[in-house]
DNA sequence: ACCTTTCTATAGCGATCGATACAGAAAACA
DNA sequence: TGTTTTCTGTATCGATCGCTATAGAAAGGT
């Protein structure tokens, strides 16, 4: 028995995802965010709490959402190989979508923070970790599949395609095309041994 | 007649390249600036002008100085594919060079900008063009001279190339070390036609 | 129609942002 | 030593930061 809400809170969720997609944690204001998703601050801290939670429900949602092919790949694919490529042939469409902000929120979201966001700083750094964790178990697989010399260092190759896939993530917000990204993954995928 | 300053403006202007290497344009304040430097803010706006132009000083003294090695490479080297395996190589010690901040100033230190300060990340994004245009004249190089094969796709591998030292930087700052860094550009050298 | 509850917008909180007005202090010249 | 000139620190400017107190508006239950 009382008034409902008058914003789509999984529109307004979208809205600001992609306003920290663009510019940042830090550089994204609360008057930015209010002006993008059509609401007045009071709202906002309503329904989700502060800055620092509505950046994390935006990442969460982003790792649901845009940024989950690259955990699709990685479960999908019948071999480590194929779903590295697969993840960085995705990653060339994905980070140069026109529909949404160039590049990866994971990565190039929370790069400058001051002392006092160093926290959220960290929670993506966690992710990127995590990702490259996810690439080497997976080359792994092929190792023990027989697929990959035994002995081969696959935490070398996990750290290369996470820097690839970084790279491209920069490439991307520095305005290469959907072919240079893609041309990038062809020739990273020339180093698989 | 008059008197002269009373702090070193050279040594002021290293520590506030390192403070912006270390945290980025927009999240170094004034306030974080006149501490490090140790002088006070009148100080700093005499002897430099304002944030922005202090800023672009210190980008062309990293340019000058520990930033200097990929022009050195470049130029010194006799081929285009050692030129960019020193440039490799050379980032991947400098960008882990405990004596100062990780990875590479012109890459990360305006990544997430607000409204205001777009040119400064437009400023950066120019010399990491002008970088990844040095590195294909560089490759074309080795086109003219027979090395590589006519019809290579020079413009790619510089695109290819470019992304791996951003994402060693990347790497670099999320911690990485020296030799994950160098078994990373081991690794992008073998895609080398 | 009334009451209760939760939403909404306006306005403003203290803190910090980049940048300065002001006055005192120090160095080179007379 | 006195004058001039520029540097120095304090204290503060208006604007913006993240965030919220307050009061009015809207929707469901009776």
């Amino acid at each position: 028995m009382a008034r409902q809400r008058a914003f789509d809170r999984d529109a307004a969720l979208d809205t600001a995802l992609r306003a920290f997609w663009a510019r940042g944690y830090e550089a994204t204001s609360i008057a930015d965010l209010t002006a993008a998703m059509g609401i007045s601050p009071p709202s906002l801290y309503a329904a989700f709490g502060d800055k620092r939670r509505l950046f994390e429900e935006a990442v969460a949602r982003y790792q649901e959402g845009y940024g989950a092919f690259s955990t699709r790949a990685l479960a999908e694919e019948p071999t480590g190989r194929q779903a590295v490529e697969r993840v960085l042939m995705e990653a060339a469409a994905e980070y140069t979508d026109p529909g949404h902000p160039a590049g990866c929120l994971i990565i190039s979201a929370a790069v400058n923070c001051g002392a006092e966001s160093a926290e959220v700083e960290e929670l993506l750094r966690g992710f990127r970790e995590a990702s490259k964790d996810a690439l080497r178990k997976r080359i792994d697989d092929d190792v023990a599949a027989g697929l990959l010399p035994a002995g081969t260092d696959t935490a070398a190759l996990a750290t290369y395609y996470a820097a690839v896939i970084q790279g491209m993530s920069t490439q991307a917000r520095d305005g290469a095309s959907r072919k240079d990204l893609r041309q990038i993954a062809a020739l990273a995928m020339t180093v698989w041994p």
